[in-house]
DNA sequence: AAGACAAGCCAAAGCGCTTTGAAGATCACA
DNA sequence: TGTGATCTTCAAAGCGCTTTGGCTTGTCTT
């Protein structure tokens, strides 16, 4: 069933049928229900194809999905992309993933552009050298990015998370608790979300007046093997007087291993060792349920997943003219797995005027 | 640029440039050599949304995706993807999603179908009692299917690793080694893959001469909450008496849970249990790297992706004409977290005649 | 009563591509 | 030189929809 067997069906022109349809006011009500009842007793639905070429509007927007052996798509994308086909759905707009290698990358874009095959894209895991921003604005793809580059040129849009902001009151914590050796297992440096948490703890630090020399830094992909390898390495292998006292990770896999490495050498959380993890909020893995529940700085990135799709959707339509830069709150959340420096580590409780002067 | 235009600076028809660009031979080699060159020099890339409604076919493939509050794309999801990215990437298809609420997911085709906006879809995480198959097949969308019902009614396509097969030979090995408690921590067993597994279990236990009903078995979503929850009733809370030697688990994540519950106990692997897992080949999580390194039966589903989009190309196409049915092998691989069944235990070795006849 | 205006509808022109059917060029062969 | 066969190329007709620019009506002014 097409429009044009539709509209000879009702003896009326394809023009009528397609306005009553897309709820056009040129038509009287009479009509229009006239032509929606038959459509939907027919089961009559547009050819996509067809209205995306007329429209010019393609309906979906696109992803660049980086594929390849060693790239391994983690399972934040997944959390993410559930978020965005919440609000997809109530949108009726499909998700077009292009799959392209790294070093292909930009020619994705090009034929994502020149075929028109969606309205707009989404950028991820952005890197500190983004080369896609420059690259998507001259293709004339709008955009929107899930995070954001070092220095975000130009103002483009952006939905972020106070990565700094979260790692800082992390760190001001542990500091508070008298903690003075930390160690933070980061994420990949290349990648901006890292390097501003790791200027969060480092601010904290100075605030604090220690010198950012002692945090003991380590930069290593997000997973369960290398926060166990990196925890051994900090807790077993080194010289027990550089032991932290209290661990800053960048994700909840990363954690598992940490945890692992820890009850291995049976340390305990948190008269041991404080652990405060960053926590994407995962529906399969949950820091209030570990053994000891972990504190974290929460947030969701399902809920980004949503907002993106809706701004996306936005930006698309032209209602948002000046690319917005969103920067969310996180959330510090205490559980069981922090508390106060082991006595022997405590630091010398500072005067109160020296105290008073840091806040 | 577009082909009017192309066509008009190369001083030829439509007809011919199309003809060129699409590998017609109907053209002769000078002609598409100026052709492709010029194609190539302006950046031309012929509009996807004009193609796909001249030609009918729309270049990529569907999936409808379930979205909604209680719905959790799980991490097999991703690593599905990624394998069917790289597929897909070499024949230049775009992978569709559509999201749909679990009861919204007939509309979700209907809508698929009518507009046209892809050749094909895959279905996955197929149940029991699947109306899918029923639908598509009437909807006349060519699919292939992620795993099987329970009966797969009229021979339709589909990919699945043996489930059945992996479970038993993992039970038999169990039996084996002298277990005699086995507890099997299954997934939703609305899902036949679950069922499947189960299934083989049972065979191993009924080939070995052992009551069926002295399995236990827990039916529970694949994650590390559940893996603890479930291990603990069993280690923790039940009669002594009753206690497993040996588990098998469904998943990674509910492994993860099992082995928390098990190190907070006290218990050690292999020597007070058994553990065999499933592993689906998570990059991110490596059952070779635990403190005691998991022994599994492995499959990777990335590979499954892979297969299931360049089968889905031949179904699309026609080049798969009848509906085949692919059951992959799945390999049982020992490592250090299974051993003999603890002494007190172990079972009486049966008489040689009778072991005979098993086999 | 005539003009102005709005409401409701329609024919036809695209959107940019593929493909059909036909025609012009070229060639082999008698 | 003529004739059919073989290459090349082309004009035009779709694919199914949206949208422009009228054309009729009927209603409201004055």
């Amino acid at each position: 069933m097409n429009l044009k067997q539709l509209s000879a069906l009702l003896d009326l022109s394809q023009t009528t049928v397609s306005r009553a349809l897309n709820g056009y006011p040129e038509v009287s009500e009479a009509t229009r229900r006239r032509v929606l009842e038959a459509a939907h007793r027919h089961g009559y639905k547009p050819n996509s194809n067809a209205r995306k070429l007329a429209t010019g509007r393609a309906g979906s927007i696109g992803y660049v999905l980086p594929v390849g052996r060693n790239i391994d798509l983690d399972p934040h994308f997944v959390e993410f992309l559930s978020g965005l086909g919440e609000h997809a759905l109530s949108r009726e707009i499909d998700l077009s993933l292009t799959p392209a290698p790294y070093e292909r990358e930009s020619e994705a874009y090009h034929r994502i552009a020149a075929s028109r095959s969606v309205d707009g894209v989404y950028l991820s895991s952005m890197r500190n050298d983004e080369q896609r921003i420059a690259l998507v604005r001259e293709l004339g793809i709008p955009f929107l990015a899930h995070g954001r580059a070092l220095k975000p040129e130009n103002g483009y849009a952006f939905v972020d998370i106070d990565n700094e902001g979260a790692f800082h009151d992390a760190t001001r914590l542990l500091l508070q608790l008298g903690h003075q050796r930390l160690a933070f297992i980061n994420g990949d440096t290349d990648f901006s979300f890292a390097v501003h948490r790791l200027d969060g703890v480092r601010r904290a630090m100075a605030d604090r007046g220690l010198p950012v020399a002692k945090l003991q830094h380590h930069s290593a992909a997000m997973n369960e093997e290398n926060g166990y390898r990196i925890a051994n390495m900090l807790f077993r292998d080194a010289d027990p007087a550089m032991r932290p006292t209290a661990v800053l990770s960048a994700s909840m896999f990363t954690t598992l291993g940490i945890v692992r490495a820890l009850n291995q050498l049976g340390l305990k959380m948190p008269d041991d060792v404080s652990v405060i993890t960053h926590d994407d909020v995962f529906p399969f893995l949950k820091p209030e349920s570990f053994s000891v529940p972990l504190s974290t700085t929460r947030s969701s990135i399902r809920a980004a997943g949503a907002r993106i799709c809706e701004r996306l959707v936005d930006i698309i339509s032209g209602a948002e003219r000046e690319p917005v830069q969103e920067i969310w709150p996180v959330e510090l959340i205490v559980r069981a797995s922090t508390g106060p420096a082991p006595a022997e580590h405590r630091m010398v409780r500072r005067r109160p005027a020296e105290a008073a002067a840091a806040e």
